[in-house]
Formats: C-alpha cells, sequence, structure tokens
DNA sequence: CATCGCATAAGAATCATCAA
DNA sequence: TTGATGATTCTTATGCGATG
C-alpha cells in the first residue's frame, strides 16, 4: 500500500467514525451525509467521492469496527500467553472497544433491514469468525485443563452475551473507569469456566 | 371524512469544474 | 492527476386545500 492510498484509508477511516456517531445519535435514516460531512468539516460531495453511497458508507463501517475486533482477538490468539490469561484479556478488550465505539455496535443490530442481503451475510461471516476465534480460546483453557468441561457454544455466548448487554446499563458518569469495569467483569466471567481447587481434587 | 392532486421541501446522488 | 467543491438534478416525503 502507497502513501496514497495509505491517506485514502485514514479519510475513510475518519469518515467512517463520524457516520458511526452521527448514525448513533439521529439513526440512520435521521441522518444526512451532510451531517456527516459537517462533523468532519468536508462538504457531502467529499464523502461521495469515497462512498458509493449511504448505505455503502453504513456497511463499509460495520465491516470496519468488526474486522478491528477480529484482528484484536486473533493478536491475542497468537500470543504465548496461557489460555486463561488470553479469555481474560479477550473479554476485557472486547468490553473496552464496545464502550468506546458503543454507538456503532448499537446501531449494528438494526442494520439488517438496510443492508442488502449479501452485505448483511458479510457481516454475519464476521461476527460468525469472531465467535469461532472465541471458541478456540475457550477450547485452548480446556484442554490444558485450567477450565471445566464445559459445552463450549453455550459458555460462548453467554460471555458474549453478558458483554453485549453492557451497552445497554453501561454509562459513562460511572464511579469505575471501563478499564476497571471490564477487569471486574472478566474476572467474573472468567469464574464460570475456571476451574475451583474442588474441581482439581475430583479429577 | 377520505382521498386526490399539487406544491414544496429535504435529502440523495451526479456532474462540471477547480486548486494543489 | 487527485481530491474536493457546490450547483444541479433526481427522488421521496410532507403538507394542505379542494373535491367528492
Amino acid at each position: 500500500m502507497n502513501l496514497r492510498e495509505k491517506k485514502a484509508m485514514q479519510k475513510k477511516e475518519a469518515i467512517m467514525k463520524a457516520a458511526i456517531s452521527v448514525f448513533a445519535e439521529k439513526t440512520y435514516q435521521g441522518a444526512t451525509l451532510e451531517d456527516v460531512a459537517q462533523r468532519l468539516l468536508m462538504t457531502k460531495g467529499a464523502v461521495y467521492y469515497y462512498f458509493k453511497d449511504k448505505q455503502d458508507l453504513l456497511y463499509q463501517s460495520q465491516v470496519y469496527l468488526l474486522e478491528n475486533s477480529l484482528n484484536n482477538i486473533a493478536e491475542i490468539e497468537e500470543s504465548d500467553l496461557p489460555a486463561e490469561e488470553k479469555v481474560s484479556q479477550a473479554i476485557s478488550q472486547h468490553i473496552e472497544y464496545v464502550i468506546h465505539e458503543r454507538t456503532g455496535f448499537e446501531s449494528m443490530l438494526s442494520s439488517e433491514s438496510i443492508l442488502s442481503n449479501e452485505q448483511y451475510e458479510h457481516i454475519l461471516r464476521l461476527q460468525n469468525g469472531y465467535e469461532k476465534h472465541f471458541d478456540e480460546l475457550i477450547q485452548e483453557g480446556i484442554t490444558q485443563g485450567v477450565f471445566i468441561q464445559a459445552d463450549i457454544k453455550i459458555v460462548r455466548n453467554l460471555i458474549l452475551g453478558a458483554m453485549n448487554w453492557l451497552m445497554h446499563w453501561y454509562s459513562e458518569g460511572g464511579k469505575k473507569s471501563k478499564h476497571e469495569l471490564s477487569k471486574m467483569i472478566a474476572f467474573y466471567l472468567m469464574r464460570m469456566v475456571l476451574k475451583t481447587p474442588n474441581d482439581q481434587v475430583e479429577s
């Protein structure tokens, strides 16, 4: 990727981030591309230079968020941390990202009706890919004997469900920083799968 | 009251054109 | 040549009075 392409990517990223927050504030239908453009002190013509149309902007924004999540978890998976630590990190990192880009993830829930089938299917594939990474991390813990013999799918959905529900109750003004909070939640969720001393004795 | 037709507005998308 | 502009055209939604 040459310099020019990198620059263009940065610009696209900036537009996508602006779009995510504008869509979150005014809803997709309620927001105009002028709103998005104004946030970056550009004109809507410039937005059309980078994106085919409004729907394309929404689609690419969501792909962008998901791909970032995927990269994050893949990085953790490839690291040489103990399995227990990997899952714990994946959880707290997911939480911090969801809080950080809360608005974008919220709108992902309602985008099914807006995006084309192909677009939505691609989003789903990315989500599945993310879940798969999570499953692999959990499996690792089980194989290494630090987690209980759990049903991976159920455990994964419980963890993801708990994390994604967070965006409904999290508030900026809370006492805990998002870092503290994510660590706490990771701690609680981990207890669902971690072996306790009792488990160790049995097996 | 329902609805038809029309005016108006707002937003989406295109296009000629410009500056760096 | 590329990125960006802003005027424009196209499209859709909204209001609203006239008409049956």
